[in-house]
DNA sequence: TAAACGATTCTTTTT
DNA sequence: GAATCGTTTA
């Protein structure tokens, strides 16, 4: 596979490039035509339509390293737009390498919100918000969407707080201020009311000093229109702009982009339409259908030539896709037919399996055997459509002693413990910040009920202003007696001291432990038995020591806002990888595992309910996303029973299963249902290896196996299995000393529920269930 | 006011 | 099956 040139990693390519390139840039070397061609038409719009595995990454960051090379632009005159922080990241990495120290100055790359932020901070007052506002997150925005039902006596069971969020959010996405909705759109919402609560909502937000996600691009839109002087500096900033994922863009990133791309003209947008799996959040296909027509004299260049994977894999995506009406239309081929692997390679292996836990079950036996056979645990990935499929796989990774790690899942900065004491941190910052209030008035708890806080609530509305102004003056009076007024006293004279202390020069790394410890959080967390407390504890001392990476508290806040994203650790190490299908995009294994292909399950039946036809092709649409994750190897699977809900279900074989060319695949059942048109026949292999090992599988046997690891490993006196499993009570500490039947002694490197991670003596780290370790 | 219980709903996917 | 929500009870 090394013989082709496009698979030089970036690195070599920086090693081979000689110091100050004189002549022929080196960078350019090893681009096939079409992609060169994408990187030396500078200027001017340019719409490059690069399918998978077609090097769109390093177009954009070659474009990028050309234009600084050849000084068409300094980096800090270059915009260059991403989706999500992880695509940021990598952008960023690859393109210093090319550039090298000069590209320091690439301030301007980053996601659609990071970079709206950074503009709305600089010009915030000309839309009637402090530069220091708050960036809210889902949570926030749903609290917010609630209350105002309330006050608007809507019945918020017919019409929840979740929906009124997500109708906002989408007019949001369409770049619609509560002005600019249209009428039709108002009988969505509690018989014509959708439209006032907007505006409510918005005026909150304004007193608020707040924003949420969608308003970062509005209020931006708003600033431009209203300011054309803002706009024309931009313009003159702004010498190249960069757009990567294009096809994920909403109506709002759009008219930024547009407005932005007013200057100069010199725009580049890299995507591909069969890559849109964002449609739920907004995101509009069109936009990259309509580029011609909305930037004159644009040029379109196709990217086909794949130099990810084997022939078998790009049939079987293609044929996937092919069912998609509403596309494009690309073809993939082999970028390099002399390359023999990528040719003569296995076919697509499709499986049927009686039920998940022989599902998981094979999975995990294919990657030792690929470990066995010298490959490495990092070469897999398994792919799920939801991330309640993962845990399946989990449990019997963790079982066997198969190293994984987990992408995406639940989030640090989304856990409650975590919210807490950002909370705290955002009432220092700007106290009136109610949202921030309401959360931790009685966390912990202080005696300050709902009713108290209904009371401060009403006050606060009547009065305009917000519950850490009021709640003083409300405390003169006899309205609040008893421990909620004790606790309030506390509560304010608390947050107080904590602001004169951090005004005086307290650092807020310290801060932050200074109020943990005295408002009695960290307390509450130990006395708590329950197994999280000691994970909180743990994630609270995290907390801590990620502030230290920045110089000041609103630096921190702006981050975890706008980011949510823990500084990854652990990542390197030899581990199989399991993610959604939409955290897999713009990645690519050796050998990657696509489970779950049922209907209802993939495509989503909540997909096809609530987006018909749309949703199903955008399902589907995620399906070639998955195939083409692999390079060497997939292997699609699905299984006749499965869990739903708690319930047992027996599930149908998803349509895309049929949708695969059966001359490119490789198909065997262990149910004798295929799920393939033609019956049996269109097998070409049977499970019969598998069935020999299944005496070893029976539930029977594998409850003996447990029970024979875990009875001898209880201290007497300890509760029986049934406590264990329900009550949870057998959490581990971090740092004490446990003992594993298989793997020895060894020490608890951190918990989490029933999972722990122990540092063992002998064996090193590994991640067990914590009922087969005893305390040590 | 808070803890304890029972009913309900729910899960995509992410900035 | 779990987590959230709302009601009841101490």
């Amino acid at each position: 596979m090394s013989s082709n040139p496009n698979r030089l990693s970036i690195s070599q390519m920086a090693a081979a490039r000689p110091p100050a390139a004189a002549g022929e840039a080196t960078y350019l070397s090893g681009l096939n035509p079409e992609q060169r061609e994408a990187v030396l038409h500078t200027d001017g719009p340019l719409l490059v339509l690069a399918g998978a595995g077609t090097g769109k990454t390093r177009v954009l960051t070659t474009r990028l390293a050309h234009i600084i090379a050849t000084k068409k632009a300094w980096p800090s005159q270059t915009l260059t737009v991403t989706f999500t922080n992880k695509a940021a990241r990598e952008m960023r990495e690859r393109a210093l390498k090319l550039i090298g120290p000069d590209g320091e100055g690439l301030r301007w790359l980053g996601t659609f919100h990071s970079i709206s932020a950074q503009i709305l901070r600089q010009h915030a007052e000309l839309v009637g918000l402090k530069s220091s506002f708050t960036i809210l997150d889902t949570d926030d925005q749903v609290r917010l969407c609630k209350q105002i039902i309330q006050a608007e006596n809507i019945d918020p069971k017919r019409w929840t707080p979740r929906f009124l969020a997500s109708l906002i959010d989408g007019w949001k996405n369409r770049a619609l201020t509560p002005d600019r909705v249209p009428s039709e759109d108002a009988h969505m919402f509690a018989d014509g009311k959708g439209i006032k609560c907007y505006e409510i909502y918005q005026n909150r937000l304004k007193v608020l000093n707040a924003c949420d996600f969608g308003d970062l691009l509005v209020h931006n839109i708003t600033l431009f229109r209203e300011n054309p002087d803002v706009l024309k500096d931009y313009h003159a900033r702004f010498k190249y702009i960069l757009v990567d994922e294009y096809q994920d863009t909403n109506v709002a990133q759009y008219l930024w982009l547009r407005m932005l791309a007013q200057g100069n003209h010199n725009i580049c947008c890299v995507g591909d339409d069969d890559q849109s799996i964002y449609g739920w959040r907004g995101a509009e296909v069109d936009n990259i259908l309509r580029f011609e027509k909305d930037f004159a004299g644009a040029k379109v260049i196709r990217l086909e030539r794949n130099y990810r994977s084997t022939r078998h894999i790009l049939a079987a995506a293609s044929s996937v896709i092919s069912h998609n009406r509403s596309r494009l239309g690309k073809t993939l081929f082999v970028g390099d037919d002399s390359d023999a692997d990528l040719v003569d390679a296995e076919k697509v292996k499709v499986r049927g399996l009686w039920d998940g836990e022989a599902e998981s079950r094979l999975i995990a036996d294919d990657i030792e055997s690929w470990v066995r056979a010298g490959g490495k645990h990092d070469d897999c990935a398994v792919l799920a459509r939801a991330s309640w499929q993962m845990r399946a796989f989990e449990e019997r990774f963790i079982m066997l002693g198969i190293p994984y790690r987990v992408i995406g899942g639940p989030r640090f900065f989304e856990r409650a413990e975590i919210r807490d004491a950002m909370a705290y941190l955002r009432l220092i910052r700007s106290p009136d910040d109610d949202l921030a209030f309401e959360r931790v008035v009685n966390e912990p708890k202080r005696g300050v009920g709902n009713t108290t806080l209904a009371k401060l609530q009403a006050y606060a509305r009547a009065d305009g202003r917000s519950l850490y102004t009021l709640t003083p003056m409300v405390l003169q009076t006899d309205e609040i007696k008893g421990g909620a007024k004790r606790g309030l006293t506390v509560f304010i004279d608390q947050l107080n001291m904590w602001r004169d202390k951090y005004a005086n020069g307290l650092p807020h790394t310290e801060l932050a432990e200074v109020i943990l410890e005295e408002s009695g959080y960290t307390d509450m967390l130990q006395k708590d038995r329950s197994p999280q407390a000691q994970t909180r504890l743990d994630n609270l001392k995290e907390l801590v020591r990620s502030m230290g990476e920045f110089d000041t508290l609103a630096g921190f806040l702006e981050h975890v806002e706008l980011v949510m994203d823990a500084s990854s650790g652990g990542a390197g190490e030899d581990q199989v990888q399991i993610l959604t299908l939409h955290g897999a995009k713009g990645l690519e294994w050796p050998m990657v595992f696509l489970p779950g292909w049922e209907e209802e399950v993939f495509p989503s039946r909540r997909s096809l309910d609530e987006s018909g036809l749309k949703g199903l092709e955008e399902e589907r649409r995620l399906a070639y996303v998955g195939i083409t994750r692999a390079r060497a190897r997939a292997y699609i699977s699905f299984v006749a029973n499965r869990q739903i809900y708690g319930r047992w279900q027996s599930v149908m074989p998803s349509r895309f299963v049929d949708e695969l060319p059966h001359e490119h695949v490789d198909a065997m059942s262990e149910t004798g249902f295929s799920g393939l048109p033609g019956g049996e026949e269109a097998f070409s292999g049977t499970m019969e290896d598998l069935g020999a090992r299944s005496s070893y599988d029976s539930p029977g046997w594998k409850r003996l196996q447990e029970n024979a690891s875990r009875t001898p490993s209880r201290p007497p006196g300890e509760a029986g299995p049934l406590a264990a499993t329900s009550g949870g009570t057998s959490a581990f500490k971090t740092g004490s000393r446990v003992f594993h039947d298989k793997f020895g002694y060894g020490k608890v490197a951190f918990s989490e529920g029933n999972k722990l991670t122990v540092d063992f003596d002998k064996t090193g780290r590994k991640k067990v269930i914590a009922t087969f370790v005893t305390a040590a």
